[in-house]
RNA sequence: AGGGGUGUAGCGCAGUCCGGUUAGCGCACUUGGUUUGGGACCAAGGGGUCGUAGGUUCGAAUCCUAUCACCCCUACCA
């Protein structure tokens, strides 16, 4: 019994490396903050891709895509924007190489320096407005919606695979309209649509709500985040959805006339999710014996052992269940691996996350059955041979299902609610998780708290709970809020 | 960014303090054989500029300097 995965209890961190790496899905590259996403990473992006791409599509979302690089003085015109990012940016300067002079390999030729830098884009409102100001002239030209696919980069200090790496994949949205409450509207959408992928495809509860103005997007009116619970107790923002109002329509200077004649200015959204989804996925469902995967994010659902080792018997019969899998439309595959022992084998698919796995040697089809197990209870089953696949349609179903109630309930254990600052540093310490409590709606007071207890407000949600008195300040709150410590 | 730690074969490590033949071990890999319903065993092999660059020395994985990367804990962020 090789042990390769780290305990939660042990290592926390440690077990997410592990995961990561064991399941194969990424591992550290040559160039500092930055991963090599592998096959079965990319396969979960993919996935993750396609499902929300096409919910994208179908609010009436089309993809394009803009330049990598932005001209740095298009990083200078949203003042509160470029206070958010600024610190963290790659910068271009030179745009050739050249024979090192004084010795072997290359340096920068000191004679190609660019006469305006480039930064590498750690979010594309910039450069995008820029573009829709050609785009719109009149009001018949919106709304823009428009979604892009694309690499961004983050200079951040310190990285971990999936959760902050220096470039990361995701997918920014930005749209364009002609009037406030449409832009509102557009907003929470996006925000419904994260949501509902979060819970049904990702099989991850969250909390939805919106941003204080301490933690809103730089450049926002009002940022909508749904908020994860990792199974360390740290919540994870896992999706966000801004209003912008018309900053950057007035710093581009994206004006419309109206049916009236007059000139407007754009009112204005932009919302994205990342690759940190897969760190958010790993963390919700995985176990100490490895990655654990909702059916329909896993981009092998089934995997088919022969026991002890393939033959052509168990091949045929195995041949005919992948048959009848596929028509399901369940992606399945047999492992024809010969060395080794089905031990080692199982040990293996559960590491990487295969939601179910059939077992199928000389004596089940003798008795003309498969054992089934399935990797989120580890439970095994004997069913009969013929209708297996139906059986293994509802088991992924049920599984899906499962994945999700029992984070729901580890979720819903694990919100706090209190009426007192003691309380809520004592939940914070015993506990962790989510605590709901009444605050004063003051930046002062969420960076007091956050100075004292490590803890950030997470988000001011929807279903409110009446007014109160603040736990710090004992002045009148409008509602309870959602605190926690947070990745 | 602050504190702590680690870089020796794909992975995990010993050797480093106290310099000295040809740099070892376990797993993995290759070949042959025996096995086979929860991580098999035996045997024979292959694989290393000891993170990188300088320096000290007759001689450096080992000492010195610089540098890079990664991990853990804080701080910051998707």
């Amino acid at each position: 019994m090789a042990k390769e995965i780290t305990d939660r209890s042990e290592n926390y961190s440690q077990w997410y490396n592990d995961i990561v790496r064991k399941a194969g899905l990424a591992e550290h590259s040559a160039v500092r903050g930055c991963m090599v996403i592998k096959p079965t990473g990319f396969a979960i992006w993919e996935k993750i891709q396609s499902q929300l791409d096409s919910m994208f599509k179908e609010t009436g979302h089309i993809n394009a895509y803009f330049p990598l690089f932005i001209p740095k003085s298009f990083l200078s015109k949203e003042a509160e924007h470029v206070e958010g990012f600024a610190k963290e940016c790659a910068v271009v300067t030179h745009h050739r190489l050249m024979n090192n002079p004084d010795g072997p390999g290359v340096v920068v030729d000191p004679s190609a320096k660019l006469e305006e830098e480039l930064i590498v884009r750690p979010t594309s409102e910039t450069i995008i407005w820029n573009t829709y100001k050609d785009w719109i002239k009149s009001y018949r030209d919106l709304p823009i919606l428009i979604n892009q696919w694309a690499n961004v980069v983050r200079w951040e200090m310190r990285t971990r695979p999936f959760l902050r790496t220096a470039e990361f994949l995701w997918q920014e949205g930005h749209t364009a309209h002609a009037t406030k409450a449409e832009a509102i509207e557009e907003a929470q959408q996006m925000h419904e649509v994260y949501a509902r992928f979060a819970e049904d495809y990702m099989a991850m509860p969250v909390i939805k709500g919106a941003k204080s103005a301490n933690e809103r997007f730089a450049g926002a009116l009002e940022t909508y985040t749904i908020e994860a619970l990792m199974q360390d107790g740290k919540a994870l923002q896992a999706g966000t959805s801004h209003f912008l109002g018309q900053n950057f329509a007035k710093a581009f200077e994206v004006k419309y006339l109206d049916n009236n004649n007059k000139e407007q200015f754009v009112w204005a959204t932009s919302w994205g999710v990342s690759t940190r989804l897969i760190g958010a996925l790993v963390m919700t469902h995985s176990d100490d014996d490895g990655l654990v995967l909702p059916p329909k994010l896993a981009p092998l659902q089934v995997v088919i052992v022969p026991i002890p080792k393939p033959n052509g018997v168990i091949l045929e019969h195995a041949e005919k269940i992948v048959a009848e899998l596929k028509a399901k439309g369940i992606s399945v595959k047999i492992d024809r691996d010969k060395k080794n022992r089905p031990g080692f084998k199982f040990a293996e698919y559960e590491m990487k996350g295969v939601p179910v796995r059939i077992g199928l040697g000389m004596r089940d089809i003798e008795n003309n059955q498969v054992e089934i197990a399935r990797r989120d209870t580890k439970e095994k089953t004997n069913v009969p041979m013929d209708g297996c696949a139906d059986y293994v349609a509802k088991l992924l179903d049920e599984i899906q299902d499962n994945l999700f109630q029992r984070a729901k309930a580890y979720r819903d254990d694990h919100i706090t609610e209190v009426d007192s600052y003691d309380a809520f540093k004592e939940a914070l310490e015993q506990k962790g998780g989510f605590i709901k409590a009444h605050w004063d709606g003051t930046t002062e007071t969420e960076l007091k708290i956050k100075d004292e207890t490590k803890a950030t407000l997470r988000c001011i949600p929807e279903d409110d709970g009446g007014e109160g008195k603040c736990i710090v300040t004992g002045n009148p709150s409008k509602q309870k809020v959602i605190f926690a410590k947070a990745y």
